[in-house]
DNA sequence: CTTTACGTTGACGTCAACGTCAAGAACCGG
DNA sequence: CCGGTTCTTGACGTTGACGTCAACGTAAAG
């Protein structure tokens, strides 16, 4: 008879809430300790502390998640805190959700000048390619 | 009968080729002489020499123009050199003609990632508009 | 009980991408 | 010809995003 999970590398089916520690979610995305401290003091995440050790939970590997995605696309970590943290803050009255609809509202509209930018890149490049091909044909 | 063409502002219907200063094309572009000079000693752009003074043409600032959207995608300045030096090299035999259908291959790669995390990020965005919207019409 | 493996907090280093400042050269209008 | 504006080349400073290193705690394993 197994004892019932014990398996720290099966933590989805243990009956507590599964958790990490800051070496196996820096490895599992990718990333340093190191890393994933600098964006604890930016306060980007901020991990349960079991006495003095960060204990990660599923909320802080979508936040990192959040953020290396925000890195993928080239934004900068302060940027990056703004825009999780919008996500996050209570809007309970209406003032507060007016507030966070604008700022939805910048965000698109930089999201979407990226995509403008990407699309033209992916043209240009395809254009580009496109000419070289038939450079290369004209060869044989 | 107007003088033909002393006018500075209108270069485009010089004779010659128009020309620029490195403060005329910052200020179009909207950086700094000094950002400017600093993309040129990374030999991003090389624009022409009239004995010390720079000279910019259409050229440089097409390169200009490639540099700062790849700044926008959030691409490393250094990667971006790779990037249009592309564009630019040489490709008269095959095997050069490979190489840089090669490098598009990667290129594509590349913005095609981008492209995801940005769809990604856009239908979040969507999906947390929607959200608020709905909580704010609760409160009516 | 000591070793070994991770964990922790600083402090400092580094690299990219510029900004800032100083000290001249060069042209332009008066 | 002279002063003001614009250009030039350095040299150094700054900010963001970590890397590196030292010094130390701790918890399981042999």
């Amino acid at each position: 008879m197994p004892a019932p999970d014990l398996d720290q590398s099966d933590r989805t089916s243990s009956a507590s809430p599964p958790s990490w520690t800051i070496r196996e979610v820096a490895d599992e995305f990718g990333v340093t300790h190191r890393t994933v401290r600098h964006y604890e003091d930016l306060g980007l995440i901020s991990p349960e502390r079991r006495g003095t050790t960060r204990v990660y939970h599923r909320r802080d590997r979508t936040r990192l998640a959040l953020i290396l995605r925000g890195k993928r696309l080239g934004f900068p970590l302060e940027e990056i805190r703004t825009i999780i943290d919008l996500y996050d803050r209570p809007r309970g009255k209406a003032s507060q959700l007016e507030y966070v609809l604008d700022q939805i509202d910048e965000r698109r509209t930089d999201l979407e000048q990226r995509r403008r930018d990407l699309e033209d890149a992916l043209a240009e490049l395809g254009e580009f390619e496109r000419r070289c091909r038939a450079d290369l044909a004209r060869l044989t």
